[in-house]
DNA sequence: GCACAGGTAGATT
DNA sequence: AATCTACCTGTG
């Protein structure tokens, strides 16, 4: 019997990042469907229905401090399912035999491969701002993806005073009730009740009663989902041609939609459009430009400008650092 | 029980 | 124009 995997293969992404900036790169607030599948070697006696999964994959000698942080990440974007996982400092991915042919150019894209995000990082002020410096050497290699700008803005709506595990229950739920199946059933999933599902599309989404989105833990959100999603349907390709517009037009055009101020519009553009020089600004950048820029008692629009124009052009990815500092930090 | 969470929109100064 | 407040609900 065929496997139900595709093999390892390498992915040549430039720097390779380090197991905890794979983490935040996947997990740490741009992307809200990505999953540990295996355990640190600290927790695996604790039962887990993914235990049966990693015995084929053990990487490398059992019982090297490397097991420790050995991590795989399963996610879904579009119409693809991916496994990523480090080996060896090299990035390797697998999917499903069915999607792996389509997979590995869509993750290419979807992690910016193309781009060199150590160059990136260099080109920003950090040797004109010690704290950015900072920022650089703490997650080497922390790049901005390039996400589906539907599922990007569809995840940020939901993002409003939630947590990242919140908005990732709240992603699950639209998918698992509201998606399409990424693929047929397969044994594997009849075993694991894991078959995955594409999140919702817009024209979907405006479909469905706001009581039923509710069901999905969305809350007050439910509402903006729901009328942005009635204004989508209705204006098919609206979203793609405002994305594309010169960075104060897109971000004056996403502000139209339902629910979506400032820093969402910030979020769709930079994690869902590759524009870097939008500088989204929540409590966390909103907290670290007051530590450390003295910007106290400034409000997030003048935070927002004092980003773009201090941080240049890439701003974008300068805020993540900062971001990705400020959580850790503070223990998240 | 109660504050708080990757905000936004509408009302009220 | 700047500053409150309500909005849902899971988590600690």
């Amino acid at each position: 019997m065929t496997p139900f995997w595709s093999d390892w293969q390498p992915l040549t992404v430039t720097p390779t990042p380090n197991a905890d900036t794979l983490a935040e790169i996947l997990d740490g607030g741009q992307a809200f469907r990505w999953f540990r599948s295996t355990e640190p070697a600290t927790l695996r006696s604790s039962k887990s229905r993914f235990d049966k999964l990693k015995a084929p994959s053990l990487p490398r000698g059992a019982g090297g401090p490397a097991d420790t942080t050995m991590q795989t990440w399963r996610g879904a974007w579009a119409g693809c399912v991916a496994e990523l996982r480090l080996d060896d400092d090299e990035l390797m991915w697998r999917a499903p035999r069915t999607l792996a042919a389509h997979t590995g150019p869509a993750l290419h894209e979807y992690l910016a491969a193309d781009r060199d995000w150590a160059a990136l990082a260099d080109a920003l002020p950090w040797r004109s701002d010690a704290h950015l410096a900072h920022c650089l050497t703490a997650f080497p290699g922390l790049r901005i993806l390039r996400q589906p700008l539907g599922e990007t803005l569809l995840h940020f709506l939901c993002s409003a005073t939630k947590q990242i595990v919140q908005i990732k229950q709240m992603s699950a739920l639209l998918a698992e009730r509201h998606g399409a199946p990424l693929y047929p059933l397969s044994t594997l999933d009849s075993l694991l009740s894991t078959q995955p599902h594409r999140l919702p599309t817009w024209a979907a989404l405006a479909e469905i009663p706001e009581v039923e989105l509710r069901r999905c833990l969305l809350g007050f959100r439910a509402g903006y989902i729901h009328q942005t999603a009635r204004f989508l349907a209705a204006h098919p390709g609206w979203l793609e041609a405002t994305a594309a517009r010169p960075y104060a037009e897109a971000k004056a055009g996403l502000c139209e939609l339902p629910g979506v101020g400032e820093k969402i519009a910030d979020c769709v553009l930079l994690f869902g459009a590759g524009r870097l020089e939008a500088f989204p600004v929540d409590v966390w950048i909103l907290k670290t430009l007051a530590g450390h820029y003295g910007l106290n008692n400034w409000k997030p629009a003048q935070v927002a400008h004092f980003g773009r124009t201090h941080f240049g052009p890439l701003a974008g990815l300068a805020q993540q650092y900062l971001f990705a500092c400020e959580r850790h930090a503070a223990g998240r």
